[in-house]
RNA sequence: GGGCGCUUAGCUCAGUUGGUUUAGAGCGUCUGCCUUACAAGCAGAGGGUCGGGGGUUCGACUCCCUCAGCGCCCACCA
């Protein structure tokens, strides 16, 4: 069979993935096996696949792999999730292009339209998802808002209305005038804005002398929502005010001065304006001081008819142009500039509005004292560890979710107004016409009733993912939740915390009395390799698949790892692909280096018999290394351990050391040797990058039809006893070729001249002349009492080995070298005999550390006196 | 305003309870090689005193204090 010499990724990635997905080997079922469960964070399912994606997929489908290799049964389920505001929003702007607004259309057409879009856009992410390797159990693919996951939605609704944990009522919500719905605390986000300070005259009712108050506000486009001025009763200089009325600017209002200690005496000048309409804290003062309250706006952010001034036009527009009347009007005292933070609609983008509106709500501190204890105490373990107190932090002073959304493109809440007023909670309309006559009587229709008309926020559905995945809502106990719960490991970004996996851990307690996994795992966010953000207006952000046409998938996901430390952010850069790319290139050119080989029945070389059992070790030591990086979630190290094994040891030392002469045979000890190595090092790598280990692993023997590398079990055995004994010998003997190669480069000698390397006064490597001489190019290994004429030596351990170079030797250059080796073992000496001369740290310091330092000065010293001696010979 | 984290070679990062030859890796850099597996490669080399200062200790990159810089999270100062 005839290889290229360059790997290609192409050809090889389409047919591996048709043949895993063929043969079933993605599927999972429950059986006697461990199982090891993940389940995706679902995307969004008309989104496309980004960085982020990448590097969170990848991530998971290395654990994936690396448990399905292990011999548990591997079931990662794949899905999306309905994405409520965002999907909506998209679908809005869609039919705004066509010329049709949302309030056109009724609620069913406009699911009809949202749907459309769902199935023409869903599923894309799930195809590009294949082409990065992830092994998903596709025939489990889920959606949020599919048949199973909406019941389950639904039963947990009325299920927690009926515990009294849900609950309906008027509050301060934030609302986003544009997506126009409340959200969530969690769904505001703050952002620094450089805005304007404007004080303003409020004239005191009935003041002879025309005296005003001076109120500093960032929003004048509020004061016609004003209802009171509030001044600090401990300030001294606005007691003249008390019990007095201001005029509110333009409006022409008297508003009552009130007195609150929440005021802040050194902010502007200490007067308040009070919207108990329009921000949280007035609403405070507003209940606590029994004000009016006068809802200025409509839902869109346009002034409303109870604005009396400016009806109808933007708010913003609206605080430029009250600026200009304000200072017209000269009640506009000065204006400054101001940073302040603005809540910001997470969807959006647009700054959030405080609203009083009726919103349903989910008790929240229940919740919380079921989630903080298990991640508290490790039960569900954190990494990096450090987020378990931001986790701590947002469950201590958790606040009551705000659950509905005045959208149509979720869950719809199962609650019916009945028509004399009040509502049930049901599952369905039957049950909530039962539940109503038993109400109203049993002449009531189901016409009668109304359902609300607003959907549940998406995480109210995503929360419950772990358990409806397996149907465990609807069919608590069933045999699949049973097998599959907990599941293994989460993979996710940390800006998630509190919207997805705090929830689906109060989730899984209230549900299935226990954690919905056992380790969360943080990536970082992927940023461009200058540390910015990627984000389409910078351009910075690149197209994986199109990196995947580029690299190969395995090369991507090498590169995406390369640079993934668990909880830092990821500084991505092609480079790293490309890093990727060759790494493959050099996998596959191994094996056409050993696939290309003759073999005969001669005997093993002692040399060859010398690489198998030092590379044997090297490969349980490595594996154990790679197991122990693996368990402390450090896929990154693993990854360099298994990468540097391969390139460094296997590639360059092992392969290098029992290579046959072109042309000759290789004997079959050491072939078939070499053939379980190559096997070993590919379940290794499997996990990083399956598509060219399955390719080449097919290729290294005989497979019959559904075999697969992927649930091939791995069977590198633990480290040995004489593991390490061997390891060191080798260090040695790599040392003493490096030395002769040193030689080389610095005398400029070709490779294909052979040397003769002389062993000072002993030879501990006399056991390996064999291999020494084939990787340093030598005729001859001798003894000799003292070096020769025109020879350059070197240290190995303790011993001194001389290259014979004849007249090449330049005299100079070896005392220059010799001697700033001396010098740097004189200062060497020098620091361990000082820590020796230190009374206190012979007789603190552990025996073996002592020992240590004993053993460091004694083996300086020989080196020292070689060295000296050396240099005496050179100036001779 | 609180809380958390970071600062180690040109770049990105390791450095596990302070002690394993006066700090390691990958990439990049420099030098020499197209040596029939691989130039997407091979061989060799150089490069940091661990952000600054102070302290604890026989001994600190590792613990404590402090200063500086960076980042993240939370918070109702208009």
């Amino acid at each position: 069979m005839e290889l290229q010499t360059k790997y290609n990724p192409a050809e090889v990635e389409t047919k591996w993935y048709e043949y895993w997905e063929r043969n079933g080997l993605f599927a999972s079922k429950p059986d006697g096996r461990e199982p090891y469960t993940v389940v995706i964070p679902p995307p969004n399912v008309t989104g496309i696949l980004h960085m982020g994606h990448m590097l969170n997929e990848t991530i998971q489908d290395i654990l994936v792999r690396r448990a399905r290799m292990e011999g548990k049964n591997a079931c990662w389920v794949p899905g999306t999730d309905h994405a409520s505001i965002a999907t909506e929003a998209k679908v809005v702007n869609r039919l705004a292009e066509r010329g049709i607004k949302k309030t056109d259309l009724t609620r069913e057409e406009f699911l009809k339209h949202a749907w459309d879009w769902t199935e023409e856009h869903g599923g894309i992410i799930l195809k590009q998802l294949r082409r990065v390797g992830a092994s998903c159990d596709w025939s489990r693919t889920a959606f949020t808002m599919d048949d199973e996951r909406s019941r389950s939605v639904i039963k947990v609704f009325v299920d927690l209305y009926r515990k009294g944990l849900i609950y309906r009522g008027v509050r301060m919500v934030n609302w986003d005038p544009k997506a126009k719905t409340a959200l969530s605390d969690e769904e505001v986000i703050y952002m620094e804005e450089h805005s304007k300070l404007y004080y303003l005259r409020y004239m005191v009712e009935g003041d002879a002398e025309g005296r005003y108050a001076v109120v500093a506000t960032t929003r004048p486009e509020t004061i016609m929502g004003d209802t009171a001025m509030c001044i600090n009763p401990n300030d001294p200089k606005n007691q003249w005010l008390k019990g007095k009325r201001v005029i509110v600017p333009l409006v022409g209002r008297a508003v009552p001065v009130i007195e609150d200690e929440y005021v802040d005496m050194e902010f502007g000048t200490g007067c308040l304006k009070v919207t108990p309409a329009h921000d949280v804290n007035d609403y405070m003062l507003g209940e606590k001081h029994n004000l009016q309250s006068i809802d200025i706006f409509n839902d869109d952010g346009t002034l409303s008819e109870a604005a009396g001034l400016y009806v109808g036009k933007d708010r913003f527009d609206v605080r430029r142009e009250i600026e200009k009347d304000l200072t017209e009007a000269g009640l506009m005292e000065k204006v400054e500039d101001y940073t302040n933070k603005v809540g910001c609609s997470e969807r959006t983008n647009v700054p959030i509005e405080p609203k009083l509106s009726m919103q349903w709500f989910l008790k929240m501190q229940h919740f919380a004292d079921l989630a903080l204890p298990p991640v508290m105490n490790d039960e569900i373990r954190f990494h990096p560890a450090k987020y378990k107190n931001t986790y701590r932090h947002w469950l201590e002073n958790i606040k009551d979710w705000c659950i509905s959304r005045q959208l149509w493109w979720g869950h719809r809440i199962p609650a019916w107004y009945l028509p004399q007023g009040g509502f049930v909670v049901a599952e369905n309309e039957a049950e909530a016409l039962q539940l109503a006559r038993e109400k109203c009587g049993s002449d009531l229709q189901l016409s009668d009733l109304r359902q609300d008309e607003d959907a549940l926020d998406t995480w109210f559905s995503s929360w419950l993912w772990p358990v409806s995945l397996f149907k465990g809502i609807k069919q608590p106990g069933n045999e699949e939740i049973k097998y599959y719960y907990p599941t293994s490991d989460l993979v996710t970004g940390p800006d998630i915390i509190f919207f997805w996996v705090a929830r689906m851990i109060m989730a899984g307690y209230e549900y299935m009395g226990d954690k919905p996994f056992r380790n969360v795992y943080f990536t970082g966010i992927v940023r461009d390799k200058l540390g910015r953000k990627m984000s389409k207006q910078l351009g910075n952000s690149p197209d994986p698949l199109e990196l995947i046409d580029r690299f190969g998938a395995d090369g991507v996901r090498m590169g995406m790892m390369l640079c993934a430390p668990a909880g830092n952010d990821i500084l991505f850069d092609e480079a790293l692909c490309e890093q990727g790319r060759n790494f493959c290139n050099k996998v596959w050119n191994c094996f056409r280096l050993v696939q290309g080989w003759q073999v005969d029945e001669s005997e093993q070389p002692a040399g060859n018999a010398q690489a198998v059992r030092w590379f044997q070790a090297r490969l349980r030591q490595v594996a154990a290394e790679v197991a122990d990086h693996y368990s402390k979630y450090r896929i990154s190290d693993a990854l360099m351990a298994v990468y540097k094994l391969f390139w460094d040891e296997f590639s360059s030392w092992y392969l290098e050391m029992v290579k046959p002469a072109y042309g000759q045979p290789i004997d079959s000890a050491t072939y078939s040797a070499t053939l379980a190595a190559f096997d070993d090092l590919l379940h290794l790598l499997h996990p990083f990058m399956p598509f060219i280990t399955e390719e080449l692993w097919q290729h290294l023997a005989d497979r019959a039809g559904g075999e697969s590398i992927m649930v091939s079990p791995q069977c590198i055995a633990a480290p040995a006893d004489g593991d390490a004994a061997l390891i060191t010998a080798m260090e040695l003997v790599k040392q003493a070729v490096s030395g002769v190669r040193s030689v080389r480069a610095a005398k400029n000698i070709s490779l294909r001249e052979p040397l003769v390397l002389e062993a000072v006064a002993s030879n501990p490597l006399a056991d390996y002349t064999e291999l020494l001489k084939k990787m340093a190019g030598l005729a001859n290994v001798t003894l000799v009492s003292a070096k020769g004429e025109g020879t350059s030596a070197f240290l190995v351990g303790t011993t001194e080995y001389a290259v014979e170079i004849g007249a090449l030797i330049d005299t100079d250059t070896e005392i220059a070298k010799a001697e700033a080796e001396l010098k740097h073992l004189e200062g060497f000496l020098a620091g361990v005999e000082k820590k020796l001369a230190n009374e206190r740290f012979v007789q603190n310091a552990p025996e073996q550390v002592v020992a240590l330092e004993r053993k460091k000065q004694a083996d300086a010293i020989a080196k020292i006196a070689l060295l000296r001696q050396t240099l005496a010979e050179l100036r001779k």
